[in-house]
DNA sequence: GCCTATTATATTGCACACAATTTAATTGCA
DNA sequence: TGCAATTAAATTGTGTGCAATATAATAGGC
């Protein structure tokens, strides 16, 4: 049989950085799923999920975006966004046509109806916000640390022309 | 035709909170899959993914525990957790074997191959750390305040026995 | 003007996440 | 004891993420 000597687990005294409780990382993963949790009843009722209100914040500050200018903003690449814009298309929330002066793009734009949709998404924020039970300059100054690293991690990311 | 005064864009003096860059939701997602990304490449050469990756964290602390146990502490249900521990058992790291004391729980468990990845995988929370560019202190700081939130969203969610 | 390199999306395949449902085992109570 | 309620995993179906590849259109050098 195999050993009962499992012990009562070599993790007493951790020599190293592996504890699950120690990374950033983690801490990141699982906040980040949370508040996606928290978001799902609030965007159910508009019919869309987390990503698709993602996109749409972007449309909605600025329409008739490419598929790539899209997926700058979002940090996401067509793999992703493609299926994700069909879904919307499929919704009537958007049309995806070729770009007549470059045939490669296609330019994503809101219909009437994506547009409509902004002013029923006007109370997510706010509900979310209170969800946290941050204040206000609490939660602004953790998404300033986040997004600084984002933008470090990006740089840290050894860019393919920096390989070889 | 459709109208041509989609304007320079409604956008210009924004009256609500729907702005993306001010999404501490969004700051969390974006970072986050930048954080996945950068571990692909650390972990890829050991055979894991990051879910993974953060589920033998768990074992190598405390090793034995049911499946719902494993999702208490990563806040993952079975849906999840169950494919990816098989993929896991698949590899070679771990045993899934039903309790005999209570035959509905499956306990998982390393085998020797899935301690010994203990050792090859020390190096990646260093790696990884270097490539933020934070200080220790920085690092720490942020993760503590993302377990609050995260805290502070799991408490936020209404559970299910407070509704009606 | 032709041909190669590049660029923009789309497709495919795999691995999560998670809601909803199903299955099987255990508990608790009349 | 008998059986309904509960609990633990597994399953199913949908929607991301992303690497790798495919496809189609444009650009650039000659």
């Amino acid at each position: 049989m195999r050993t009962l000597r499992r012990s009562p687990d070599a993790a007493a005294a951790q020599p190293d950085w592996l504890q699950l409780d120690k990374q950033l990382c983690f801490a990141l993963y699982s906040a980040s799923l949370a508040m996606t949790r928290l978001y799902k009843p609030l965007l159910e009722p508009l019919g869309m999920t987390y990503p698709q209100y993602l996109a749409l914040l972007v449309l909605w500050e600025q329409d008739a975006l490419s598929v790539s200018q899209l997926g700058e903003r979002l940090f996401l690449d067509s793999g992703t966004l493609t299926p994700l814009l069909k879904r919307m298309e499929a919704s009537g929330w958007l049309l995806r046509e070729r770009a007549t002066d470059d045939e490669r793009r296609v330019i994503v734009s809101l219909t009437r109806q994506g547009r409509a949709l902004r002013a029923r998404a006007r109370a997510v924020p706010v509900k979310l916000a209170s969800a946290t039970g941050c204040s206000a300059d609490e939660l602004m100054a953790l998404t300033g640390q986040l997004q600084q690293l984002r933008a470090r991690l990006h740089d840290g990311a050894v860019p393919a022309s920096a390989r070889h």
